[in-house]
RNA sequence: GCCGAAGUGGCGGAAUGGCAUACGCGCGGGUUUCAAAAACCCGUGAGGUUCACCUCGUGUGGGUUCGAAUCCCACCUUCGGCACCA
C-alpha cells in the first residue's frame, strides 16, 4: 500500500487517513454553528474551483493552506465557517458537449449534457477533496449552475437593473472568435488575447448588457483604505492601476465649421495654449457625421476602416507607428479662439475620456511624433529654466515643469503651480471644468453561450425591455437543447425557451438568450454560504450579519483585477442598496504562490515530459544536459509553473497514493513561505516523509513511558529535563508567532523538527516533561498533518479528537531558560562567549566580559573607547 | 519606458540592527547487511593553517552605526505588474 520505497514499519497512512475522515464526518467537526454566540466567529474562505474533473497542484496548495488555518482556528477556540462550492457554469462543459455531439449522434446517443458533465465532475472532485483531508461544512455546499443558486444570481441582476446599475447599450466590445462570445475588459490580457483561450480578441460594436461599474470607480479606490495592511499591497496596486484615476479638466472645443461641441479630457490644461491640432479616435461617432457628403469622405473613411481593423492589441502597444488622417474640418480652441485642424489618429482611444484628444506636440511625446510625421506645427508654451526650447531643434516633447509662455493670463507662471488657477479660470470663463477620469469601464456581463445563468429579461413589441418578475425566477435553462460545433448559442435556437409572453401586457414576446458571465456568479457566492437554504432572498440578513465579512480569503493573485474587483463592486452596491452593513467582502486576503517544477524543452519537439529526456545528469530534481528521446536534440530546462501545456504536471492523487495526504500537505508548507513560489521536488517530498516517520517512532516509543499515571512537573528538574522543557515552551512561542505573523508554516515546521531532534537526543527525562513535549508536538502538527496527529493522540490515550484540545500555552519564563550564551565582541569580532542568567544587568555583563581571558588578550595595549552591553543579547567593546 | 518585489552555501530557505547559513534536501564518511534499500550516527560556506587557530564571506560599489544580510544612496541581475490612458 505504501509504495515500494517505504520500509515495512512505516506508518500506515491509508488506513489512518480513512479512519479519521470518517470520524470527522460523524462528529461534524467542520459544521459551522449559526447559533453559537459563545465563541468568536472565523470565516475562512478559499476561492471555489471550476469543476474541471480533477484537482491540480494549484488547488492543493490553496486548499491545504485554508484547511491548516481552519484547523488552527478550531484549536484556538473559534466557531469556524469553512465552506466549499463550485464555480460550475462556464465554457468547458458546453464545449465538451459540442465536441462530442457529432460522434454521439452517429452512435445514436445523446451527447453528455453540460449539467451531467458538471455534476459528475463535482462528485469526483468532492471525493478527492475528502481524501486530502480538507475540512468543509458540506451542508453549505453550493454550485452556481444549480437553479436554486442561479435563481438568486438572476434576482441580483434584477436588483441592479431596477436601480439603474444594469443596462443594455451599444458599445465597442471585445469578441473572442474561439469562445464565440464577447468578453469583459478584465478578461482581455495586456497583449490583447482572451484570458481563457489565448485567441486574439477583435472589437465590434454590439448591443450588450453592462453593469455600471465605472460609476463605482471612486468607491472602489476609497475602499482600499480599509484594505491596506490586510490585503497584499501588490493586489491593491494592480487594482489602482486598473481603475486608473487621473485628475484633469474637461474643456469644450467646438467644430469650427458646424459649431458642434467637442469636449476633451486633459490632465495638462496648462498646455491648452500649445494645442496645434485635435485627434479623434477612429471609433468616434462624429467622424462619419462630419465627413458625410464631403469630397474627403471616401479617403477619411478608408483610413478609419484601416485603423479600426488593427486589433485592440496592436493599437495598444507603443511600437505601432502613429497613423492618422485629416477630416477636412477644424476645431476652435476656447482659450484663445484659434482654429486648428481636426484629425483622426490611431493612438486615440474611444474608451478613454471623450474619445477626443487635444494635441500639444511640444509637450506630449505621442503628439510630437504624430506632428513630425504629418508636418503639423509645434508650439512651445512651457519653457525649461536651464535652457531655451527651440521648436526646430526639439527631438522629443518637453514634458517636465517650466514657466508658461504665450498662455494668455497665465504667461510667466510656473505650470505646476498655476494648474489649480487654470481650472478655476476655465470654469469662470465657461470653457470647461475640473474633472476626474478613470480607466475602469462598465462590466460587460452578457455572453452568447448556453451554460450560464440566463439574463432574466423579456422583449415585448409593445412594452419593450421587460424584466422577469422576481417571483417568476428562476428563468431555467432548458435541458433539451441541441449542441453542435460552431452552432452558436443553443438557447437562441430553442423556441420553447425563446418564445414567451410579456409579463406586463401578456402579448407574445421573446426572451433574452444571452447568459451571464460566470464572474457574476462568483461575485456573491460568499454571501450565499452564510444561508445556503434561504428561500426568500439571496441571503438571510441575520446570518450574513453573523458571518460576514470573510475574515480570511485565500486564492490566486491572477484574480486581482477580475474576481477581486467584481466581488468588491457587488459588495459595495449591495451595501449602498441597504442589503449589507459592510462595504468590503474580505478583511484579509492571502495570495498563495505558484507551484513550479522543472520543465524540458526541445527545439524540434517543443515541451517534453521528464520521461522523454534521456542522458545528462540529475542534479537535485533537474536533468542537466539531457537529450530528447524523440529526436536526439538538445534539451533545455526551465523552472516554471506547473501546467499541462509544459508537461511538468504533478498528479496530486498519485502523490497521495504514495505518501498519504498528510505528507503531501506537510510538504506543500515545508519549503517556503506560502506566498512565495513553491518548487516541487520529489527528493524533498522524501524529507517530509522521513520526518513524519521519525515523529511517529518517537511518539509510539514514548507511549509506554508516559502512559502511566500522569506526573506533575516538579520545580527541581534535572538539567536535561529542564532543557527539554525550555525547548518545548520556546517552540510553542515560536510556532504560534510564525503562524500569527503571516502564516510562515515553513519556519513553524522547522521549529517542530528542532523540538523533535531534542526529544530524540534526550536520554532520561522526567516523564511529565516528555509527555508535555510529545503532546505539544502533536497539537502543533495537528493543523498540518491532521490524521497523523489524531491517530497518535488516540494512541496516547485520549478519547476525544485532538481538535477539541486547546492550542498549547507557553510559559515565557520557562521558554527563556535559566542561562543564556552572550557573545562578546571586540570591534565587532567575537572573542568570547559568556554563559549568564538571561536577566543579568548591563553593568554586570560589562564587568564579566572585560574579565574574560580571551577578551583581555584581544584588547591588550588598546584604548577602550566604548563598551556596549545589551542584556540578553551581546557585548561589544570598541577599542583603538 | 514606468512602478513594485527579490538577490544569502551545491539546492529550498532561516535570521529584519546584535552569534550569518536554523530546519530540510543533496553530498561525504561510518554503523547495520551476503548485498542493496531503508534506518541510525558523524561531518559538510570558502581559503589558509602551527588544525581546541586565523582570514574572508549575504549581487556590486559607497555610506550611517560600537555593530549591517537587515537602514540609506548609486548601480547590476532576475521576476512580476502596467504601458500611446491624453
Amino acid at each position: 500500500m505504501n509504495g515500494e520505497k517505504m520500509a515495512g514499519n512505516d506508518y500506515n497512512f491509508a488506513m489512518i487517513e480513512k479512519k479519521w475522515q470518517e470520524r470527522w464526518k460523524e462528529q461534524q467537526l467542520f459544521k459551522a454553528d449559526d447559533n453559537d454566540t459563545s465563541r468568536e466567529k472565523f470565516y475562512c474562505l478559499t476561492m471555489y474551483p471550476y469543476p474541471s474533473g480533477v484537482l491540480h497542484m494549484g488547488h492543493v496548495i490553496n486548499y491545504t493552506l485554508g484547511d491548516v488555518i481552519v484547523r488552527y482556528k478550531l484549536l484556538r477556540g473559534y466557531n469556524v465557517l469553512s465552506p466549499m462550492g463550485w464555480d460550475s457554469f462556464g465554457l468547458p462543459a458546453e464545449n465538451a458537449a459540442r465536441k462530442q455531439a457529432k460522434a454521439a449522434l452517429e452512435r445514436g446517443e445523446e451527447p453528455i449534457h453540460p449539467d451531467r458533465f458538471t455534476e459528475d465532475n463535482i462528485a469526483h472532485m468532492t471525493s478527492q477533496m475528502e481524501r486530502a483531508g480538507w475540512g468543509y461544512d458540506w451542508s453549505r455546499e453550493l454550485a452556481t449552475s444549480r437553479p436554486n443558486y442561479y435563481r438568486w444570481t438572476q434576482w441580483l441582476f434584477l436588483l441592479f437593473y431596477q436601480n439603474g446599475l444594469a443596462e443594455k447599450k451599444v458599445a465597442p466590445v471585445n469578441w473572442c472568435d474561439s469562445c464565440e462570445t464577447v468578453l469583459a475588459n478584465e478578461q482581455v490580457l495586456g497583449d490583447g488575447t482572451c484570458e481563457r483561450c489565448g485567441t486574439v480578441v477583435v472589437q465590434h460594436d454590439l448591443n450588450q448588457w453592462f453593469f455600471k461599474m465605472s460609476s463605482y470607480a471612486q468607491k472602489l479606490l476609497d475602499g482600499h483604505a480599509e484594505l491596506h495592511g490586510h490585503w497584499p499591497e501588490k493586489v491593491i496596486k494592480m487594482q489602482e492601476e486598473w481603475i486608473g484615476r487621473s485628475e484633469g479638466a474637461k474643456v469644450d472645443f467646438t467644430v469650427t465649421e458646424t459649431g458642434e461641441s467637442l469636449p476633451i479630457f486633459t490632465t495638462r490644461p496648462d498646455t491648452l495654449w500649445g494645442v496645434t491640432f485635435m485627434s479623434l479616435a477612429p471609433e468616434h461617432p462624429l467622424i462619419e457625421k462630419l465627413v458625410k457628403g464631403t469630397e474627403q469622405e471616401e479617403k477619411v473613411l478608408a483610413a478609419v476602416r484601416k485603423m479600426r481593423a488593427q486589433s485592440t492589441s496592436s493599437r495598444l502597444t507603443a511600437e505601432v507607428e502613429k497613423e492618422g488622417v485629416w477630416t477636412g474640418f477644424h476645431v476652435t480652441n476656447p482659450v484663445n479662439g484659434e482654429q486648428v485642424p481636426l484629425w483622426v489618429a490611431n493612438f486615440a482611444l474611444m474608451t478613454y475620456g471623450t474619445g477626443a484628444v487635444m494635441s500639444v506636440p511640444a509637450h506630449d511625446q505621442r503628439d510630437f511624433e504624430f506632428a513630425r510625421k504629418y508636418n503639423l506645427p509645434v508650439r512651445v508654451v512651457i519653457q525649461r529654466d536651464d535652457a531655451t526650447l527651440v521648436v526646430e531643434e526639439m527631438t522629443e516633447a518637453y514634458e517636465d515643469p517650466g514657466a508658461m509662455t504665450g498662455s494668455g493670463p497665465f504667461s510667466g507662471r510656473l505650470n505646476t503651480e498655476a494648474m489649480g488657477d487654470i481650472i478655476k479660470w476655465l470654469k469662470a470663463e465657461k470653457h470647461g471644468e475640473g474633472t476626474i477620469n478613470y480607466k475602469l469601464r462598465d462590466w460587460l456581463l452578457s455572453r452568447q453561450r448556453y451554460w450560464g445563468a440566463p439574463i432574466p429579461i423579456i422583449y415585448c413589441e409593445k412594452c419593450g425591455e421587460v424584466p422577469v418578475p422576481m417571483e417568476q425566477l428562476p428563468v431555467e435553462l432548458p435541458m433539451d437543447v441541441e449542441f453542435k460545433e460552431g452552432g452558436g448559442n443553443p438557447l437562441a435556437s430553442c423556441e420553447k425557451f425563446v418564445n414567451t409572453s410579456c409579463p406586463q401586457c401578456g402579448s407574445a414576446a421573446t426572451r433574452e438568450t444571452d447568459t451571464m458571465d460566470t464572474f457574476v456568479d462568483s461575485s456573491w457566492y460568499f454571501l450565499r454560504y452564510c444561508s445556503p437554504e434561504f428561500m426568500e432572498a439571496p441571503f438571510d440578513p441575520k446570518l450574513v450579519h453573523k458571518w460576514m465579512p470573510v475574515d480570511l480569503y485565500i486564492g490566486g493573485i491572477e484574480h486581482a483585477t477580475m474576481h477581486l474587483i467584481y466581488c468588491r463592486f457587488f459588495t459595495q452596491v449591495l451595501h449602498d442598496l441597504g442589503y449589507l452593513e459592510f462595504t468590503e467582502p474580505a478583511k484579509k486576503l492571502f495570495c498563495q504562490g505558484m507551484v513550479c517544477k522543472t520543465a524540458y524543452y526541445c527545439e524540434n519537439c517543443k515541451w517534453l515530459p521528464e520521461a522523454k529526456v534521456t542522458g545528462g545528469s540529475k542534479s537535485e530534481d533537474t536533468i542537466i544536459g539531457g537529450i530528447c528521446a524523440k529526436c536526439g536534440g538538445k534539451v533545455r530546462s526551465e523552472m516554471t509553473k506547473i501546467s499541462k501545456s509544459k508537461l511538468n504536471i504533478v498528479d496530486p492523487d498519485a502523490m497521495m497514493d504514495r505518501y498519504g495526504a498528510d505528507c503531501v500537505r506537510l510538504y506543500m508548507l515545508s519549503d517556503a513561505p506560502p506566498d512565495q513560489q513553491q518548487v516541487w521536488s520529489d527528493a524533498r517530498m522524501q524529507g517530509s516523509w522521513r520526518f513524519l516517520n521519525r515523529l511517529w517512532d518517537v511518539v509510539t516509543g514514548a507511549v509506554e513511558i508516559i502512559q502511566g499515571e500522569q506526573q506533575e512537573i516538579p520545580d527541581n528538574l534535572d538539567t536535561e529535563s529542564k532543557a527539554l522543557r525550555q525547548k518545548t515552551h520556546a517552540s510553542i512561542l515560536k510556532i504560534t508567532d510564525a503562524i500569527e505573523g503571516g502564516f510562515r508554516f515553513n519556519t513553524a515546521i522547522s521549529s517542530v523538527m528542532e523540538l523533535l531532534n531534542k526529544v530524540r537526543s534526550a536520554k532520561a527525562v522526567h516523564t511529565g516533561v516528555m509527555r508535555e513535549a510529545v503532546e505539544s508536538m502533536l497539537i502543533l502538527m495537528a493543523p498540518i498533518a491532521p490524521h497523523f496527529a489524531e491517530e497518535l493522540w488516540e494512541t496516547l490515550g485520549h478519547t476525544t479528537s485532538i481538535f477539541q484540545a486547546a492550542w498549547p500555552r507557553a510559559d515565557k519564563s520557562v521558554a527563556m531558560g535559566d542561562e543564556i550564551e552572550i557573545p562578546v565582541q571586540v570591534n565587532g569580532k567575537i572573542k568570547a562567549r559568556l554563559i549568564v542568567a538571561p536577566n543579568l544587568s548591563k553593568e554586570e555583563l560589562e564587568k564579566l566580559a572585560l574579565e574574560e581571558e580571551a577578551v583581555q588578550a584581544a584588547i591588550q595595549g588598546c584604548e577602550i573607547k566604548k563598551v556596549i552591553a545589551v542584556p540578553g543579547r551581546i557585548v561589544n567593546i570598541a577599542v583603538k
